[in-house]
DNA sequence: CGTGAAAGTTTACGCAA
DNA sequence: TTGCGTAAACTTTCACG
């Protein structure tokens, strides 16, 4: 899966993750080269996958979206037609941002953005109420000390 | 800091965040409005703060980034000076993706990115090394079931 | 406030080296 | 693979309905 990668490949990459909206000629002087290799450079990371899309990024907080929660489950159920359900529910709810599932004692976390605490008590009995879940804590989050989509290269 | 948006300015943002790299025209179709509407309130947006940035959103897996843990820490230490420390340290380390303050128990919460559980020790051994930690508990991923940047709206 | 068109940029690609 | 040149497409602004 993991895909070589020169220097400069690593430099558009960098640059578009800064700012994906800035032009090839831009892009190009940056990295020290010019249009067509960045260009076809680009297109190729497209296509290989190494660029999934280009999207925006929203303040959370000017949307309202001001209660961020970590929730650590635990589940005593392991068969495959649980997790299909267990998976099914979390692909399909938009407040849940991220899902993992984990090595060793806690078996899944999540990252939920909601308006307030309310609402995640709402998506919790929701969540509880599809799918038999064992033990759960919510971490709140105070403060986002750090966030970005910005992968080191 | 939350903004008054009306239903048109909604499905823009969420076409945006779909695929940021969609022409004025074909956005103005979908949301079923024109050019100049559209251009004008993409760029109230951007300056009041709702539209942060647009970025590339890149595979992990096809860079060779395939451990991803999330860092439980409690701290002895809550004085001013030690927390700067220990901001900074998150903020400078390109592996830390997100970091929280949390309420309750657990202090941080963060989510880091490496190549393998080799790269995390050393970011561990490194951390620990520039700030006293007092208990650090780390869940390692084995999946990724979910992950988006698509805000709720 | 929306429509349409005009002017200036940028992209996407062919072709030569 | 890169660099140049260009047609087509897109962005951005503006005058008018």
């Amino acid at each position: 899966m993991a895909v070589a990668l020169d220097d400069l490949d690593r430099k558009i990459l960098s640059e578009l993750q800064k700012d994906a909206e800035q032009s090839l000629d831009e892009i190009a002087r940056r990295v020290g080269s010019s249009k067509t290799p960045v260009w076809n450079r680009i297109r190729k990371m497209k296509d290989m996958g190494v660029i999934a899309r280009t999207t925006a990024i929203l303040d959370p907080e000017a949307l309202g979206l001001e209660a961020c929660f970590f929730v650590l489950i635990r589940t005593s159920e392991h068969e495959a037609d649980w997790q299909r359900k267990f998976l099914k529910a979390l692909k399909e709810r938009p407040e849940v941002m991220e899902a993992h599932r984990l090595a060793g004692d806690i078996d899944y976390i999540l990252k939920v953005r909601v308006k307030n605490a309310r609402a995640y008590d709402q998506f919790y009995q929701a969540l509880i109420s599809e799918v038999r879940i064992y033990n759960v804590t919510a971490l709140l989050s105070m403060e986002e000390i750090k966030s970005t989509t910005t992968l080191p290269l």
